[in-house]
DNA sequence: TTCCAATGCGAACGATTGCTCGCATTCATG
DNA sequence: CATGAATGCGAGCAATCGTTCGCATTGGAA
């Protein structure tokens, strides 16, 4: 993760509603310039303040940038594990429609901020924001695996819930924050779903031709 | 797609020779230093020529990394569609595993200049080059679909075809481009198909849960 | 009210970098 | 060899941008 080391914590009510403006500022230039012309100088200007201010917290213009992926990369994995719920899922067909839908949830938050992150951000923060999001649908598949292992056909469940992850990820994605082959988002959950639960069943196959 | 409109062609072998050094040095930049990095006075460094030179024919900066990602792009969507080969399939089985084969091929190309273009380019740039192979194998799909339609269960092709593009790029990637969880590139070809194939061949599902 | 610490300000410095332009060198043609 | 076109060179200009620092303003405790 690009580090996060602030100067100091805004301290006094102003100087915290300043802090949040820094952030609020820069993700909006993010999304409406792209990452090449956010600089500090025009953050400074969007959040009505001045560079000095900027300085007072941010010992840096990469750190403020980070700042803004993390607390987006927060919000995006707190909905995939809050929405998933704890409690146990009835069937194997229940639990991935779960976890399907609040990653799809999760990607309603500012997506179009989602999309710059994932495209044109320096390389740690892409990778980061990618693994954390696959690493979260992961850890809600291995949750909920005991309770239906019985319905899953695949013996390493390592290598499945990666795949499921990215199989989840991409999907959502390719939908929702990067519309490019527009498939509908009414569409894409279920087809998720499918892939995922016809990849978690199916039988274990012999290279029979190719 | 980023234009790549050239001042002028290199006639003579020289030129041709510079021109070629040009892609070259700043692809191993790329690699090496990062998009950030890459400047106009290092370009020319590393590719053993003056500035100057590299004004001959590039009209600014941003067109020489296009001309890069340019180049890539072609190798490997050529590499998609050539290791697919023009023989109609076997079977669906066959097909896909041709095609899953092609596309884990094509991503031996420079995987790492693969990563760099995917993680840290400009906006454009990562958009076409994601669109461009998912699209390739789409068509991949679509071509074969006739003569396997009878092995699918899926009843719209055009969003099936885009599933399947998608779920191959994000697996295929996973394990070659990034790999973060580093899934054996052994195992990324099984998966991959296994996941395709079972999602083409799944009967469809009412919601009976969720 | 007083006073100091916390906070805010923005001009300006230094560093980087995209790109130009005038001149030097090489090639093709006769 | 002679000539002009093609190509190559790189110092340096202009613009951008990250960051600092000295001063101004504000907040809160006494």
């Amino acid at each position: 993760m690009a580090d996060i080391k602030l100067r100091k914590l805004p301290r006094q009510a102003r100087s915290r509603s300043i802090f949040e403006s820094i952030l609020d500022a820069t993700a909006r230039i993010l999304v409406r310039e792209g990452y090449g012309r956010t600089n500090t100088n025009r953050i400074a200007e969007e959040a009505g303040v001045s560079v000095g201010s900027l300085y007072q917290y941010f010992p840096n213009r990469e750190t403020i940038v980070a700042a803004v992926v993390e607390r987006h990369g927060r919000r995006v994995h707190r909905i995939i594990t809050e929405a998933s719920g704890p409690e146990q899922p009835l069937s194997l067909d229940n639990a991935v429609h779960r976890i399907v839908g609040a990653v799809v949830t999760a990607h309603r938050i500012d997506p179009k901020l989602h999309a710059i992150l994932e495209s044109e951000m320096p390389h740690m923060a892409v990778v980061d924001g990618h693994t954390q999001t696959v690493r979260a649908i992961r850890e809600q598949l291995l949750g909920i695996a005991p309770a239906v292992r019985r319905d899953m056909a695949v013996e390493d469940l390592e290598t499945a819930s990666m795949v499921v992850g990215e199989i989840t990820h991409a999907l959502v994605h390719a939908a929702l924050i990067h519309p490019r082959n527009p498939l509908p988002p009414a569409d894409v959950e279920r087809e998720t779903v499918r892939a995922v639960l016809a990849y978690l069943q199916s039988p274990v196959r012999t290279m029979d031709s190719g």
